[in-house]
DNA sequence: ACCTGAACACCGTTCAAGT
DNA sequence: ACCTGAACACCGTTCAAGT
């Protein structure tokens, strides 16, 4: 009480970021999401975070909803476009694992990138290559249209569906919640279900991230491969 | 005023259901959440539908969390878990379909089914059904536990964003949305993005959903396949 | 067993006002 | 240009009380 020297602002809050400002505010709405869940993300929150009253938000941000559509191209914006060159496939190869790559930084927004793809300039660069690398390689514009769309869509599922995410879980008792989910798999009926409890494990924990976006890129590109060589040639 | 004949609950509320019970008010929300996006199912909105106080709803439903939990277990009760015999590929394709099948009756619910696959007792035997096969085929448990979790994502990831779904815009709005999508991919300069331009309609429209799930499917299938003929045999 | 009334803490958002 | 104060409509949820 009697000291109150310069403690004004001993360092904001509990992580907060910088000045108040719309790129500071949709970055510490991307760590948020991060740690405590999609759920966790509001103005008022955000605004308790940065030391400030609510309103003070709708200076830099319009409303709740373009918050979110922000942080959604922001996940876009550490999109590296790789350079479309060499095979058709494996430029897809590299534009799926690209994605990946840029959505993995914030896992709790993930699903925000849903919608943005097609608005962020990045997305939109690298939509337009792949869909010019499967066209090339003779798809159809229906095809083309599709894989490119599933493979963003794959993206967006290896990331939010990775065993052990937990993402709308907050930190603190997400390993306890991955671990509840183990415990139910491994406790169920063996004779009825041998192949669950087996793979109770697998089923849970990636152990190895790299692996596992690795395999799920393959599943991906492998698909396609096969479906291309089934294509019939188009002239003889 | 004066005539009160008997128009005490003529017909509940616009498109409200019968009597007030928990599997009513599962099924409500889940067609409430297909018309107007999961964002318009709430306590309150449910118990005014069904012309009751919002408390009425907490006999029925623990909370709100514990109903959206009953909505995803829901999705799963209309699966039809195909009989396990024939060949392994034709088994893994028939339980892809048999997901997308349940899941697309209620699309503006189904990022419910994420968590709830291996909770509902239809989810597990087909998921134990799959892993089965998988590891039959050759698979290990690690590569079994992951194709089998992509099969479901795969499901949930084709309903979800299928083109022209626009799960989260209310009904009315959608038709709107979509055209919006659409107008803004068509309208990008042409010598930057002749692809995009070329498949604004392909991207935004998925005209014939039988073979846009047909094709989903394929793909994945194709990737398993793919992946398999890939494997060293275990011995000569 | 099933529902209501009143109340609480918490949202997002607006509008006028401050500096 | 940037932020605050006061207020509004709207959530989910609890608790005691009704029938």
């Amino acid at each position: 009480m009697a000291s109150t020297i310069s403690t004004k602002r001993p360092s904001r809050r509990a992580g907060a970021a910088s000045e108040l400002s719309r790129e500071a505010v949709v970055e510490h709405a991307l760590e948020l999401a991060d740690r405590e869940g999609l759920d966790a993300v509001g103005i008022r929150r955000i605004a308790a975070d940065f030391q400030v009253t609510p309103m003070a938000m709708y200076w830099h941000v319009r409303n709740k909803d373009e918050l979110l559509q922000a942080m959604g191209d922001a996940l876009f914006e550490n999109l590296e476009v790789p350079p479309s060159d060499g095979d058709w496939l494996d430029q897809i190869r590299a534009a799926v694992t690209a994605v990946v790559d840029a959505l993995r930084r914030h896992p709790g927004a993930v699903e925000l990138a849903f919608g943005r793809i097609l608005t962020s300039p990045r997305g939109l660069q690298l939509t337009e290559q792949s869909l010019g690398a499967l066209r090339g390689a003779g798809f159809t514009v229906r095809e083309a249209a599709d894989l490119a769309r599933q493979a963003l869509q794959t993206a967006v599922m290896l990331v939010s569906g990775r065993p052990g995410a937990e993402l709308s879980t907050p930190e603190p008792e997400r390993a306890a919640m991955t671990e509840a989910k183990h415990a139910a798999l491994a406790a169920l009926p063996v004779e009825e279900f041998p192949n669950l409890v087996a793979c109770a494990n697998a089923l849970t924990d990636c152990e190895d991230e790299r692996a596992y976006y690795g395999a799920g890129v393959d599943l991906y590109v492998a698909g396609v491969k096969e479906l291309f060589a089934r294509r019939r040639p188009e002239r003889p």
